[in-house]
RNA sequence: GGCUCUGUAGCUCAGCGGUAGAGCGCCGCUCUCAUGAGGCGGAGGUCGAGAGGUCAGCACUCUCCAGAGCCA
């Protein structure tokens, strides 16, 4: 039976348009998913919008919009970007698709029959100048920022989850790491914040109030708040496409480690309390600075996805985020370190190696070796196997390194056997080193295919080879090559 | 304040028991098949500080200093 590899990405909140962080845990995502369907695995890639909730209806009423037309509007801006981003994901989901609401419906019914959904009161934080309940991380010192004043407490009645019977539950599947959570630092935080006692959750708000969400089904009168309506939709998006017993339990959760927390125990709790699998990982990666200060409206320093997408080639794009950051770790971007990766790594290295050795290969021909011997090239296998350990560990930053520390090899090995001089009557030789290098630039073409599959499907057409890795030891068909045109442009 | 993590070349980071590595940047040289790309060589680090265990530490233990994150 085929391996199945199911990765998802966080549901994006549909109140603004996708920033650099959704790019970002997009390509990282489609990264993984690619890379297993090249493994020969089944793949399945979800992504989405989170489509209800408070802050985007009354960020449709400002705007003057009818929330259901703001957020088509944001969702179509996230599908245009994801297409540009090359991301192949295998479904979009919407928190509003009238399948996921249908299924979010009795999902709550039946947690309400469980027993482990009750009434009770909901009690907060509220900013009487804002007229609605803050979260913590609303308040700056403990005050409203907007009304600089302290908020008072209040209650509201909701219906609350019984998060705090899964404590000891929870605790245990992530200690045993049958929940595993990536990077260890992260775990670490999540065992102490569940040690630390976990409380029962609202997971609705009164409808006068927030009418843009899913009813609740045994109470009219209430909308379901953001958990139970967000988190399902990893599951409303497999039985969508009829794929869910094929996919389930997922294998990995791409997120930014602001929400964490709520993954790693409200949305398992759910899982448990229906008698579900837990996921397997969640992968934790970090925020960006832009020139090393945070990115904020006041210092303009924004990173539109979108303004790039434009401007750059995707896969530029693509190499760009996945080089430069250290998966798990913060990061920094900019324009320039952007532009600069594309020159010197993609440009320099990856995009001249290829145009020289297909302009020797049409000046000179090529020619299959009798003993191929070229252990840099025919190392393929080895260097595979080091690029398969790292992903699997969710270095793709490393991976990248090494694989272009490969290219450099191939470089070097133009440079030493120069093939450009006449060694023999039908220059014989040559061509056979022509050909190993050829035989290089196959391997690491299938192997950066997942990062940036634009250029490598370019190469691949040109020198007539498949994308797949029983691709790497054949030997090459097409004999007759002419150069190829240059595939990253210098900035 | 508690907990967790980080501190290695100018920058970004690897290494994690046997006496320092990569990429980029910088300096010099060089080929010409190639996108003024490539190749070779070089400068540059008392591996945050101190102490302890070890035949031996950047790597282990402790303390301290600095920075970040999570929590209160």
């Amino acid at each position: 039976m085929k391996q199945k590899f199911y990765v998802t990405t966080p549901i994006y909140y549909a109140n603004g348009n996708p920033h650099a962080g959704s790019a970002y845990t997009t390509i990282a995502a489609d990264v993984l998913v690619r890379w297993h369907k090249l493994l020969g695995e089944e793949g399945f890639f979800l992504t989405g919008t989170d489509e209800h909730g408070l802050k985007i209806q009354e960020t449709a009423e400002k705007a003057g919009e009818k929330p259901q037309k703001f957020v088509d509007e944001i969702t179509k801006n996230f599908k245009e970007l994801f297409k540009k981003l090359n991301i192949s994901n295998d479904n979009f989901i919407r928190t509003t698709d009238s399948e996921h609401e249908k299924e979010v419906k009795k999902v709550l019914q039946k947690l309400y029959d469980k027993g482990f959904i009750y009434k009770g009161d909901y009690e907060a934080d509220y900013c009487i100048g804002c007229e609605q309940y803050l979260s913590k991380s609303d308040l700056v010192g403990g005050k409203c920022p907007l009304h600089d004043r302290e908020p008072e407490l209040r209650k509201e009645e909701a219906y609350l989850f019984r998060l705090s019977s899964f404590q000891d539950k929870l605790l245990k599947l992530i200690k045993n790491e049958t929940l595993l959570i990536l990077p260890k630092k992260r775990r670490n935080e999540v065992i102490k914040f569940i040690k630390a006692g976990l409380t029962d959750i609202s997971i609705s708000r009164k409808k006068e109030k927030v009418y843009w969400g899913i009813e609740l089904p045994f109470d009219k009168d209430h909308t379901c708040f953001v958990w139970v309506d967000a988190f399902w939709n990893y599951i409303t998006g497999l039985k969508r496409k009829n794929v869910f017993n094929k996919f389930w339990p997922v294998n990995v959760q791409l997120m930014a480690k602001d929400i964490i927390r709520v993954h790693a125990t409200i949305w398992p709790a759910l899982l448990l309390a229906l008698d579900y699998e837990v996921p397997k990982t969640f992968f934790v990666h970090g925020y960006f600075t832009v020139d090393g200060k945070k990115m904020s409206k006041t210092l303009g320093n924004i990173i539109d996805p979108m303004e790039w997408a434009k401007k750059y080639q995707v896969d530029s794009i693509r190499y760009f985020f996945m080089r430069n950051i250290a998966f798990g770790q913060d990061g920094d971007i900019s324009e320039k370190a952007l532009i600069q990766r594309h020159n010197d790594e993609l440009s320099n290295k990856l995009g001249n190696l290829v145009s020289r050795t297909s302009a020797l290969a049409e000046k000179y021909g090529i020619k299959k070796p009798d003993n191929q011997d070229f252990e840099e090239t025919y190392d393929s296998i080895k260097l595979f196997n080091e690029i398969s350990k790292l992903i699997e560990n969710y270095e793709l930053d490393k991976a990248l390194n090494k694989i272009f520390a490969f290219i450099d090899r191939l470089n070097k090995y133009v440079q030493d056997k120069k093939p450009w001089e006449m060694k023999d009557e039908n220059n014989s030789e040559s061509q056979e080193i022509i050909y190993n290098i050829l035989q290089g630039i196959k391997t690491v073409s299938i192997l950066l295919a997942p990062f940036i599959p634009e250029t490598c499907e370019k190469i691949a057409k040109h020198f007539k080879f498949k994308i797949s890795f029983e691709e790497i030891n054949k030997p090459l068909k097409n004999f007759d090559i002419k150069k190829i045109e240059a595939l990253f442009k210098r900035i």
